[in-house]
DNA sequence: AATACACCTTTACGCAACGTCAAGGTCAAC
DNA sequence: GTTGACCTTGACGTTGCGTAAAGGTGTATT
């Protein structure tokens, strides 16, 4: 497949300009040129801008990117999996600013209180770094450095009193939805608490909490089988009840 | 407490020189100037630091930045709201990203072949507002505006259609995983086939897959007995089985 | 009282990664 | 042969600062 400038941007979500300037500094030149000046790029150029992208949405200056496509030694597997790490890491960080933010939005409505210090918090890299270096070494020596990241440490470190933890919780979780559930209103101090501590039992097995996950799993609880079952076991409708509940608790719903 | 540009901008974690050009461009002045000229920062700036680095995190430009902070008819809270939704659709992006990358992984591994438009997915900003455009209308005259993301539209989209396929695809999970039991071996072919329609169940109710995420749930299911039941309903040890086919297939254990 | 030294100031040019005209050539179709 | 959607090469503008340059300030120590 050949395309023009304008065919090349389109598909890949660029302007020409763009193209143009790539061409200029020597980032990405045309398979050929026509007689007429046209650029032409062909597969490889396809390929080789995807890698261009890849690499500027981390944030790399086109020079460096430069420097590391045009590198001989320059493997392209070995990018990929590097960059895939790093796009982890990235989604990491955003975390903590969307875990900020919300801390942000809960100091507004003046139910916590933050140190000048605290506010800035998820700006700075440094926790990331900090993270790694508590817990990647010894997991690293585990398991190869490989399959270490943020979440498989949190997992690892789950010891046997987190695990108490965890199944009082769940039950927890059980006693005070068949409490709720004779009020009969999702929306009510029970139900609000029993959502509460689903989502307080749900993060010692997800890294990422997120409100649309959790409502997502709400509904699966309803909609398939395997899960309402287990709600339904001791009373009717459970299932369904803690959906509600869950819904409203996360905004989806009042 | 009152701050030098030096203490606020360490603070911050941005340079002095930043400070002094947000007060340039009047987008952050000082508290007050002492008889010798020096920039002296007190509470209210700092807060008001901090709200422009969140917007500034966003890629929003600093005229923006300083229009909204600006607006008589500026509400924090709902600002902060916007916000929030915003970092969850960079997100969103960067998840899609992510998939991208694995996909490009496995292309370059020859296991499976990538159209070049598939080549650039993730990169767009523009299929998040397209999804807007397609899903967002119908859906926020239903619910409000303020209930309406991604994740909603997901399932609220979830035609008849689509819950007979889930349900379908449920059945041969559970099917396929029968077969696995019988090979007793997690990491062949049937056992990551199973894994593997696991994942494309999942994605009818998670609107971000991650590894992460699907390693975790497969964990969960052997350490809480409201899955494990259901699992082991039909052959004691599935749960165990599948657990372990998943971690294999997410890359936590080979 | 002088000196050192870490702070602060303004002014001003530099940079990346394009956006945005301007002025003009090309290509396929009608 | 002319219309209109493409392409070309300049060249200057923009954003968000970095980075000197040249000089004033605050305070501690000699």
């Amino acid at each position: 497949m050949e395309y023009t400038v304008q065919k090349l941007a389109s598909l890949a979500g660029v302007s020409s300009r763009t193209l143009r300037y790539y061409d200029e500094i020597g980032l990405l030149k045309p398979a050929r040129v026509t007689s007429s000046g046209y650029r032409i790029y062909g597969q490889a150029e396809v390929d080789c801008l995807q890698q261009i992208l890849f690499y500027r949405e981390l944030g790399l200056g086109l020079e460096d990117i430069k420097e590391i496509i045009t590198d001989p030694a320059f493997n392209a597997q070995k990018a990929l999996t590097e960059h895939r790490k790093k796009l982890l890491e990235k989604r990491e960080q955003l975390n903590q600013l969307i875990a900020n933010v919300e801390k942000t939005i809960a100091h507004s409505e003046g139910r916590t209180e933050m140190s000048d210090k605290e506010k800035f918090e998820g700006f700075k890299k440094k926790t990331i770094d900090e993270n790694e270096k508590n817990f990647g070494e010894e997991i690293r020596e585990k398991y190869g450095s490989d399959t270490v990241d943020l979440s498989n440490a949190k997992f690892l470190k789950m010891t046997q009193k987190q695990y108490e933890e965890v199944t009082a919780l769940a039950e927890q979780v059980t006693k005070t939805l068949t409490e709720a559930m004779k009020t009969a209103d999702p929306a009510g101090e029970l139900g609000q608490k029993a959502a509460g501590l689903h989502k307080k039992w749900l993060t010692y097995y997800w890294n990422e909490y997120s409100k649309e996950a959790h409502a997502g799993l709400a509904r699966m609880y309803v909609e398939d089988e395997r899960f309402k079952s287990y709600y339904d076991k001791g009373q009717l409708g459970t299932a369904e009840f803690l959906r509600d509940a869950i819904l409203i608790y996360t905004g989806f719903k009042q």
